[in-house]
This record gives structure tokens, sequence and C-alpha cells, in this order.
DNA sequence: TTCTTACCAACAGTTACGTCA
DNA sequence: TGTGACGTAACTGTTGGTAAG
């Protein structure tokens, strides 16, 4: 650990042929494109401290707040601008790595569940042998469901086949309304329009 | 008021260096 | 000692906001 503190900063010098981190000095003897080669610096345990406390603080710095920081740091303005766009990027890649683990706990329960309700409709189907049927309120037959319908009104089962005069209250009455509800509810267009 | 231009900051994507197993 | 993976500093190009003309 203490060897990283011992890295020689001063000659880490940051450069490459359009490098902005480049003074004009450094440009110069840079010479006429054969690039140095960039040399890649390593901040200190202390640095990074201070920069990761000024990251807890703020996401973003304004001018004068990199500027401060870059003098206490002995770094340049641009180093520490690009140190809070490359952390930036970090913190949003490991969000992104923690949804995205997140969606596939999602997708692998719902998957799950999922299948098991398959595994219930099957049950189910296997259990049916027939079409479904009830029995007749009237009669106490069985009859096919598919065969029935219910009044919303009255909420009393009949046939679409047929006479419920029996079974409806509102059967045989002679107003509007009733009669309306009579119509529907015996008719082959049920009540869906009402 | 609207349009154009220039500038700047932030970002996404990429490159390249240093380190380590 | 060479090599590939990985972390990350640094770079490039794009985009959106803003002020000045």
């Amino acid at each position: 650990m203490e060897e990283e503190e011992e890295i020689d900063h001063e000659y880490l010098t940051i450069g490459t042929r359009s490098s902005p981190l480049l003074d004009d000095h450094d440009q110069e003897s840079g010479g006429d494109g054969n690039a140095p080669p960039r040399k890649k610096l390593r901040l200190s345990k202390e640095q990074s401290r201070l920069l990761e406390e000024s990251f807890r603080e703020n996401h973003t710095l304004n001018p004068k707040q990199k500027e401060a920081l870059a003098f206490q740091l002995k770094l340049k303005p641009r180093q520490v601008e690009v140190w809070f766009q490359n952390r930036r990027a970090r913190t949003k890649l490991k969000q992104t790595e923690m949804e995205c683990e997140y969606l596939k706990r999602c997708f692998g329960s719902l998957t799950e569940e999922n299948r098991r309700l398959q595994r219930e409709v099957e049950q189910l189907r296997a259990l049916r042998v027939g079409p479904p049927t009830i029995l007749s309120p009237n009669s106490f037959e069985p009859l096919q469901a598919s065969n029935l319908t219910m009044c919303p009104r009255c909420e009393r089962v009949t046939t679409n086949s047929g006479n419920a005069s029996d079974k409806c209250p509102f059967a045989g009455k002679t107003t509007n309304k009733q009669v309306h509800h009579h119509v529907l509810l015996h008719s082959r267009q049920p009540w869906a329009a009402c």
C-alpha cells in the first residue's frame, strides 16, 4: 500500500498529440506528429480520498470549486474535471448493473410463477370431463353452462333458448322499462347494448 | 420576436496505460 | 518473462443550454 505513495507524480505528466492537459511547453517538446507515449497519472490515496469526499458532497463542480479542488490536490482543473466525469460514469454503470440484476431476479420469479400457473391450468383441464354444467333451479336437471345467460338486472339465470317467464320477475310486465328488460333478457341479442 | 453563431458543460463511447494474477 | 483481464485516466465526438449579435 505504501508503494502507491511512492509513485513519482512529477514524472507522470499526461499528454498526447492533442492533449489539453499539456501546456504549451510540453506541446512544443512533443514535436511534429511524433507524439510521446501517453503517460498515465495514478492518483495518490490522499488525492483519491479528497476527490471521493468532494464527489459525495456534489456530483458536479462549478468552475470555482473545480479550481479550488485542483489547487488543493496539485492537479490541473482539467484532471479534476475528467476525474468527475469518469466517476459519474462509474456510478451510473454500477446503478445500471444493479438494476439489471434486479430485473433478472424479477424475470426469474415471473417465469417460475408462469410455469406454476401453466401447470395449474393443465391440471384443471385434465379434471374437466365435459362441458361445464350447472343444475337447473327448476328441474334440477344438469344444464350446459354455455347455454345459460344471466340477467344483469335480476341476476337470474335462464337458457338462451328461451322461456324464462316463470323465472324473471320482470317478464310479462307491461311498462316500457320492464318490456325492455324482458326483451333484452329473452332475445338472442343480449343486454350488452343496454 | 426569430434566427444564427459561438461557447461551454456534460455525456457516451473509446483508447491506452499501469497493475496484477 | 510474457500475456490477458481489469481498472481507470485521458481523449473524441455529440448534444443541449445559453448569451450575444
